[in-house]
DNA sequence: AACTGGAATTGGAATAATTCTTGATATTGG
DNA sequence: CCAATATCAAGAATTATTCCAATTCCAGTT
């Protein structure tokens, strides 16, 4: 059995569907771009990576499929002070770490059981829908 | 004793330098308007403020104050998803809550003695330099 | 009070990230 | 298969912000 000539097979791990959004090539690759290498790429960054596989992608494509996953709740939108939005594949919870020498962010769990409103002072009745944390500094390898 | 037509006095409580910054009348002015009204405004929420007493006052010298008092650590800017950027004099370490229903900016104080530290998982080593915590929600009134 | 060097301000042009628009393509349900 | 709908591509448009060049202002000195 010949396959068509695009017919190339997109990565077994990605479903057909998720969160019930219809995952086209251009949203499994993109997705499976960020699965894979977890640091946080950039609209460009996802569009270059991507071109490998789709050659004839666009940018707005990048932009339209980065949107549509993360309103489905499939992937998070980062942001750092003004700079490019970045994408993030863990739905856990969790903050960003900005090592500002290296480039490099690190996701930054909670401590088990620990919440934010364990140190925050929340006004009455606040119901927290979205929280962004993101730190910024550098990684010291002194003992 | 008669005054110029262009001598509006600034407020009397900014004064001549701040944190080796020399206070211009634009800079005074528009830090008193963060002073004063305390709403996290935009760069051009504060130009259309400002240019009540400073007619002849330019958007591009707006950007240019905040800047100068952020980078000497007179007011904070903050960032909330990737909307124009906010200002806030406020240097209490905090964070923001974002009542998505009113528009309206709260300041969040960290309970006394509390640090994000009690409930981040850091990487080992890690320095931060700057906490950035915004959470979006509504407060409900309900009891 | 004029002079001078450096800092600040202005206004307009430039930039960069993102969104919008339009027409083409693909996919799904009937 | 056909119609309705969703998605995609390419480029134009938008928006916040920065840059730039030309003036203006200010502090210190004479």
């Amino acid at each position: 059995m010949v396959s068509k000539l695009n017919e190339v097979q997109p990565a077994p791990e990605v479903p057909e569907e998720i969160a019930g959004l219809r995952m086209t090539r251009q949203r499994q690759e993109i997705y499976r771009i960020l699965i894979e290498e977890r640091n946080h790429p950039t609209a460009n960054e996802v569009f270059i990576k991507a071109k490998d596989r789709l050659p004839n992608l666009s940018l707005a494509t990048v932009y339209n499929c980065l949107e549509a996953l993360v309103q489905h709740g499939v992937i998070r939108q980062v942001n750092f002070e003004r700079e490019s939005s970045r994408f993030c594949p863990n739905l856990r919870e969790h903050g960003h770490f900005h090592d500002a020498e290296t480039g490099v962010i690190h996701d930054i769990d909670f401590k088990p059981g620990a919440t934010l409103a364990d140190v925050l002072d929340l006004p009455a009745g606040a119901v927290v829908e979205d929280i962004e944390i993101t730190l910024r500094g550098k990684i010291s390898n002194h003992q």
